[in-house]
DNA sequence: CGATTGACCGCTA
DNA sequence: TTAGCGGCCAATC
């Protein structure tokens, strides 16, 4: 079932350009829900379209990339294709360089 | 319809 | 400074 919260979410992420990351909170901020981190998760996880919806471009609040329906390695591949470097502690490297703010 | 889980965040020890 | 616990909102069983 495709709820009204999650196609808000998937919308958000369409506005995040290439390249670029956000985090679950900024998201949820994004949405009108600042708290409601945890939704967005599985808002994302539910997400049937993995590659149409660039959800691997959200990643944690703390510079860790979290995890991901795909598979870890695989947000991570997807990741670097865009441009994004990833540590090897699992924590994108120019996190704060490449963060995308929303309007709200 | 009620209970549990999850791609998290923030505070406390 | 790092590790652990509770709380929050929706989706799923």
């Amino acid at each position: 079932m495709v709820t009204d919260f999650q196609k808000l979410v998937w919308a958000k992420l369409e506005e995040i350009p290439q390249g670029r990351i956000t985090s679950y909170k900024e998201l949820a901020r994004a949405v009108g829900k600042s708290r409601a981190v945890r939704a967005v998760g599985s808002a994302c996880a539910s997400n049937p379209n993995l590659i149409e919806v660039p959800c691997h471009r959200v990643v944690r609040s703390d510079g860790k990339v979290g995890s991901y329906r795909g598979g870890y390695k695989t947000k991570i591949a997807l990741l670097e294709k865009e441009g994004i470097s990833i540590d090897q502690n699992g924590c994108v490297a120019n996190f704060s360089n490449c963060f995308h703010h929303f309007d709200s």
